[in-house]
RNA sequence: GGCGACGUACCCAAGUGGUUAAGGGGGAGGUCUGCAAAACCUCUAUUCAGCGGUUCGAAUCCGCUCGUCGCCUCCA
């Protein structure tokens, strides 16, 4: 099995051969805690997840690293207003950011830098740009990268930097910049702001520093894959590889991934636009975190997906249509025979499956198959052709793809006694013919978010 | 203006040269069932924005037109 990813800088898929052996180093660009993040920013955390789980999966050795961003402009500014540290600012985003990556079931990255502890490093890498003649100093004591010394400087975007130059959409120059398009790799001093003193002078880190220090910190000055949003490619990406092979010498970074925006009424979700939705504002709703997932998972990470109620009521029925098949599938009971087609229908589902991902995360063929699989096994169970060892074959096969998906409802093999009780008791009213009394137990089982079903088998029960 | 992506059913969304155009959602019938729910079955695109071209053959390749979105500026 090999798997082809689509890189940027190239705009075509190759085959993912990672620079060590059974090891691939992904660096994926965090978020940036001056407030909670939406879930436009999600989806590309979720690819990155995605992307993560998959190769993992695959059986190949992953080292993720997510930075957070923790000073910069908006952190300072939302301190300001609220008169406190950026430290309480970016600690209680940060926790946010963590909590609802909890919620939707992200990987936990294996080290999630953050840019007010690594100062040294940038401090060391700045130190070597000043020393090569990539950047320079201004008279307030900022540092800035000299893109005229880098001749690649607008590959990754394919942009014309002689276009670039001077137009009305270039930033105002406020801190003395030989040329508009130098970008700042240190900001000096200023009285209003936070400030470290170091070899290269009193000031704070640029934005894209932080990104080159902390992901060569961890995975080498060279190492395989970068995620992002679309709309990081220019500037951040693009000088983030300036300044990286500027000092070094060596390629930074071998597969870029970039991630479409999410779309909500026609545009892409974001927060100067107003149309942006919190993970809290979509669970507030009722919609649950996985079909929150799903439907932010749910197409190709190259293509802008469309969000909105249609999205995550579809989303949340898939997702029930998955919670029913789990729930069938531990309460079927059936003494007979296996049934000796299962082993190649599982095996076909995981080719399609793989076969899918394989090719550039492809997750809507992928989804296609456990679909397909879900139908069939429905099926089956209507028909009894399963035996009971073939429901637990199929459930163990379902819960191994969703090590990647992570959309299946959480394995729970005990109720709690009181609401078990309830169930024993509706089954005892079923077993002498008391309708009402079961109609009334269902009633009350539902109160407490427990679904229960009627099956030959006796009730089953899940969770609403 | 420059660069790029895209336009497939009621909605979302695969398919990028060749059997009946995936899958999810929604809708309409039906089966099963004490009721309910779930599930299953059938139907819901002779057609892929429009026009022209290449080809034995195109949703898939080429050209033009129309439309949408993104980047070029902080941004996932």
């Amino acid at each position: 099995m090999t798997i082809q990813l689509h890189d940027t800088m190239t705009g075509a898929a190759r085959e993912l051969v990672p620079l060590e052996p059974g090891h691939v180093r992904i660096y994926s660009c965090g978020p940036t805690v001056y407030g909670p993040a939406h879930v436009g920013n999600f989806r590309s955390f979720l690819f990155a997840d995605l992307l993560v789980r998959y190769l993992r999966y695959a059986g190949l050795r992953v080292t993720w690293v997510m930075n957070i961003t923790d000073v910069d402009d908006k952190i300072i500014k939302g301190a300001g207003a609220e008169g406190v540290s950026i430290a309480e600012i970016s600690k209680r985003y940060r926790e946010g950011f963590l909590q609802d990556g909890r919620t939707l079931g992200m990987t936990v990255p294996d080290v999630m830098p953050r840019a007010t502890e690594h100062i040294p490093q940038m401090v060391e890498l700045i130190g070597r740009l000043l020393e090569r003649g990539n950047a320079y100093r201004t008279d307030d004591g900022s540092i800035f990268f000299r893109i005229a010394s880098w001749p690649e400087y607008g590959r990754l975007a394919r942009l014309d930097p002689e276009g670039m130059r001077v137009g009305e959409r270039v930033e105002a120059d406020d801190y003395g910049k030989d040329d508009v398009r130098d970008f700042a790799v240190w900001k000096g001093p200023r009285a209003d702001e936070p400030s470290w003193e170091t070899a290269i002078g009193p000031g704070r880190p640029g934005w894209h520093i932080e990104c080159s220090a902390m992901s060569m910190a961890y995975l080498g000055p060279s190492f395989d894959i970068h995620t992002g949003g679309v709309d990081l490619i220019f500037p951040h990406h693009q000088d983030e590889i300036a300044q990286s092979e500027a000092a070094t010498g060596q390629t930074f970074v071998a597969y870029w991934l970039h991630c479409a925006h999410l779309q909500m009424g026609g545009q892409k979700m974001s927060k100067s636009l107003g149309n942006i939705d919190r993970v809290g504002d979509v669970l507030g709703r009722g919609i649950s975190p996985r079909a929150l997932r799903l439907a932010l998972v749910s197409a190709h990470y190259r293509a802008p997906l469309s969000f909105g109620e249609d999205s995550l009521a579809a989303a949340s029925s898939a997702v029930d249509r998955l919670d029913a098949l789990f729930a069938a599938l531990a309460a079927y009971r059936n003494d007979c025979p296996d049934d000796a087609t299962l082993p190649a229908l599982l095996d076909g589902t995981r080719a399609a499956f793989e076969a899918a991902l394989d090719d550039d995360l492809n997750i809507s063929p992928a989804l296609a198959a456990v679909f397909e699989l879900v139908r069939e096994l429905n099926r089956r169970i209507d028909a009894r052709q399963l035996s009971t060892a073939d429901a637990g074959r199929a459930t163990d096969f379902l819960r191994g793809l969703d090590r990647v998906l992570g959309i299946a409802p959480v394995a729970e093999e005990t109720l709690d006694a009181e609401l078990q009780k309830l169930l024993d008791d509706r089954a005892a009213a079923r077993a002498g013919s008391d309708w009402s009394a079961s109609d009334r137990l269902r009633t009350v089982l539902a109160g407490r978010g427990i679904l229960v079903e009627d099956t030959r088998d006796g009730q089953r029960w899940r969770r609403a």
